[in-house]
DNA sequence: ATTATTTTAATTTTGCACAATTAAATTGTG
DNA sequence: CACAATTTAATTGTGCAAAATTAAAATAAT
């Protein structure tokens, strides 16, 4: 087997697949007028409410560099607040708004829609989550 | 399950991985001057020397608002060609350069460095290629 | 306490991604 | 042939990603 061969490439597939999934998703997410990493930012804060940017970063793998003009974006769209930590100004505390917290009531349909667009048997399902999860894991021992 | 928590997203562990396992190549792909989208047109080209930007495209599941600055890129350093076909000219064909040729000897050993990074056994590689091979088809069928 | 180190987010820069539009050339139709 | 429809790549504009630098503030060391 040629291993530089397009085909046999596991991190081709992975960044494709990734990249097809995320287009299933715009449209269904242009219904409440966000992106998908602006998606994952709020079901972060669906669950925490407040959470500084520094944590934010740590749950979804992405530096500020990424989320402070995705944070302003939001911020700019009434969804959620930025401001400095009174008691550690280095730090910046996201906030979500009434209107973030509104978006909740129109993402909680999101999964089933894309549950239907993607046909996965439970059991296969369950076993590539638990592959990625493996391999992720395998990959960000080094970063605390 | 909660299926809007970040941790029962399927997509978000792919998209997650995905950036992760192009982290570890950027280091050994920094040493060839490139970035892993221009490693990708670059494993394409060596396996056909020649192709248009369309059929690039299709291969690599990337549209020409991509290709096109990403291609003129590795045109300035000397790795490709690119120019109009004679026979249809509305389409641009990409041809390997020598530089870009030479490049292959330096890229051999790429996918063993890797492998060395990322543990995962044969049995599980092939299991994952195949889920991943499955949803990407399925999520290909639309466009021609 | 003073100074050095560390932590943190912002800023800057480069390079993807992709939707939408434009422009040019080919193909299809009458 | 003429002319509309289609195909194609380039262009434009917006929004991520991530490395490198900067600046500010807290923490640690002496």
């Amino acid at each position: 087997m040629d291993k530089l061969q397009l085909d046999n490439q596991l991190c081709f597939k992975l960044y494709a697949l990734s990249r097809k999934v995320i287009a299933v998703y715009r449209p269904i997410l242009e219904a409440l007028d966000i992106t998908y990493p602006q998606y994952l930012v709020l079901l972060v804060l669906w669950e925490v409410k407040s959470i500084t940017v520094k944590d934010l970063g740590a749950r979804l793998y992405l530096d500020s560099g990424t989320l402070t003009p995705l944070l302003k974006r939001l911020e700019q769209k009434g969804i959620l607040d930025r401001q400095r930590d009174m008691e550690d100004e280095r730090s910046v505390v996201i906030t979500l708004k009434p209107a973030g917290k509104d978006l909740l009531q129109n993402a909680k349909k999101i999964p089933e829609t894309l549950g239907s667009c993607i046909s996965l048997g439970q059991k296969e399902y369950q076993q590539l989550k638990g592959q990625l999860d493996s391999l992720l894991a395998q990959l960000t021992i080094d970063q605390s």
